[in-house]
RNA sequence: GGAGGGUUGGCCGAGCGGUUGAAGGCGGCAGUCUUGAAAACUGCAGUAGGGGAGACCCUACCGGGGGUUCGAAUCCCUCACCCUCCGCCA
């Protein structure tokens, strides 16, 4: 959620930062807002007026009834007044809920470094890294490796739920959870504070993140008011929600590793075969909660930090500064790091790192203050980012096409190799 | 699932429907005293919105939302959460 101040004073950056991340609708939302906003305001300074008289008669009325004399005439007078107040009170409540449900359908402003863009043909590839790896024999993509060895079993999956949830079984299970514990490992060795989550939110928090109004569906709904997360930064992030942290303790770094669910309406084709796209899936995830000042140093390093893992796995792989077009609702900048995958020579996205800026805080009303809650001073909203150190499927098909050998079988990368207990998957 | 009890400021804890934004205590900050510290004493301190050049002023907020009333932290309804007991269960 932008900050209503800032759309009353600078409605001309909101428009531009709305047409940049080609939401035209919200143009409409926009002048809505401001329509809102301004009929709101005048009404709660009428409003604020008759509660002023209301409140000094009352204690006029009190002071009367104290001294035993007659308040009769008062109290009638009182009568119109108070419906007045109501009145004005109900009028502005609705105003105040239409304004509120509007803001939440306006998208954070990009940050001035990300470039103008319509789609992702867009988005700029920084720089590249790693040597892609040449085969003298004819490279495979995962699923076939994946289904010749039983390491994936996506039949399986189908039967007992449906498609988009694979089954990992055998070599196939140990090198995920090997992946998972070395990713985890090497994020608590940086300072990351390790979480267990809930694998559902309720609408208020998802509404907090800016998951929800959820216009593409993304989400599973399920019974209770519950969403099942699509991503484990719903939980990371809401924790704070409410809370006035201390100015010491920033940043707050946190990592969770969590099945993420999600629909994933529409998709088909090519691109997602295999494990390329599935409706659930494993991710490492890293929230950090900063002063405002450091987000963007903080996104540089938490991206370091994940290209750091890939460095280690020896997966070439590059980065994308994302455009305007295709950066998200709640984000003010983007990277992704794609990875190589030699079977199906593509790159695949298996990590994003956001700067969500005080967008998802301002909702929470996450903020901080020297001396946190009991402290002094103004607290000031911090700033969240998210990041993955990765999408756990994509990592792992990067890695048996990757890996692959002429026999058919898989080297383990040597980090992982602690993980899974063996050099080679066959 | 059933039956009770609870939710007040950073924390603990008062609070008859009328000067209660809220006693008292703890904790915090500043000062007096002290060589320094402690103790003691004095003072300052919530959040959000609005007005004013400023001193200040107005409004809302006692778990959330509604209601009764001239007036609600106090009465009623409702929802959420927490606790205790029973049942069920990994």
């Amino acid at each position: 959620m932008l900050d209503l101040k800032v759309i009353r004073e600078h409605p001309e950056v909101v428009r531009q930062a709305v047409r940049a991340k080609q939401m035209p609708s919200a143009l409409g939302t926009l002048n809505q807002v401001l329509l809102l906003d301004e009929e709101h305001r005048l009404l709660r300074s009428d409003l604020e007026a008759n509660q002023a008289q209301r409140n000094a008669s009352s204690k006029r009325i009190g002071d009367l009834k104290r001294r035993g004399e007659a308040a009769g005439d008062l109290i009638r007078e009182m009568g119109a007044l108070s419906d007045e107040v109501k009145r004005l009170e109900e009028k502005s409540r609705s105003l105040d809920a239409q304004l509120q449900s509007a803001l939440l359908e306006l998208p954070n402003i990009p940050h001035e470094s990300v470039p103008y863009g319509a789609s992702e043909h867009d988005n700029r590839v920084m720089f590249e890294r790693g040597e892609k790896p040449a085969f003298d024999f004819e490279a495979k993509p995962h699923w076939e490796l994946a289904a010749a060895h039983g390491w994936i079993d996506l039949a399986a999956g189908v039967k007992t739920t449906g498609a988009g949830f694979p089954v990992f079984k055998g070599g196939g299970a140990r090198l995920l959870r090997g992946l998972i514990q070395y990713c985890l490992n090497a994020l608590v060795d940086a300072g990351y504070t390790e979480v267990a989550v809930p694998l559902m939110v309720n609408a208020e928090s998802a509404t907090a993140t800016g998951h929800l109004p959820d216009k593409e569906g993304q989400m599973y709904e399920v019974t209770d008011g519950f969403y099942l997360i699509p991503t484990s930064e719903l939980i990371l992030t809401g924790m704070h929600k409410g809370d006035i942290l201390d100015a010491a303790a920033l940043p707050l770094k946190y990592t969770a590793a969590s099945a993420c669910l999600r629909r994933e309406a529409g998709s088909y084709g090519a691109h997602v075969r295999g494990i390329n796209r599935t409706h659930q899936f494993d991710k490492v995830e890293m929230v950090q909660f900063t002063h405002p000042d450091e987000s963007y140093a903080a996104m540089e390093a938490m991206t370091g930090l994940s290209e750091s893992l890939l460095d280690a796995l020896e997966l070439p792989y590059r980065r994308l500064l994302m455009c305007t077009g295709d950066i998200g609702f709640t984000q003010a900048k983007k990277y992704d790091l794609e990875v190589w995958s030699a079977g199906q020579e593509r790159w695949l996205e298996v990590s994003s790192v956001s700067n969500i800026t005080d967008f998802q805080a301002r909702r929470l009303g996450t903020r901080f203050r020297e001396g946190g809650a009991q402290g002094r001073g103004k607290p000031e909203l911090v700033h969240t980012l998210n990041g993955s150190a990765f999408g756990m499927a994509r990592v792992i098909a990067a890695i048996l096409e990757n890996y692959q050998d002429a026999e058919g079988g898989v080297r383990v990368p040597v980090v992982l190799r602690p993980y899974v207990g063996r050099e080679r998957l066959e």
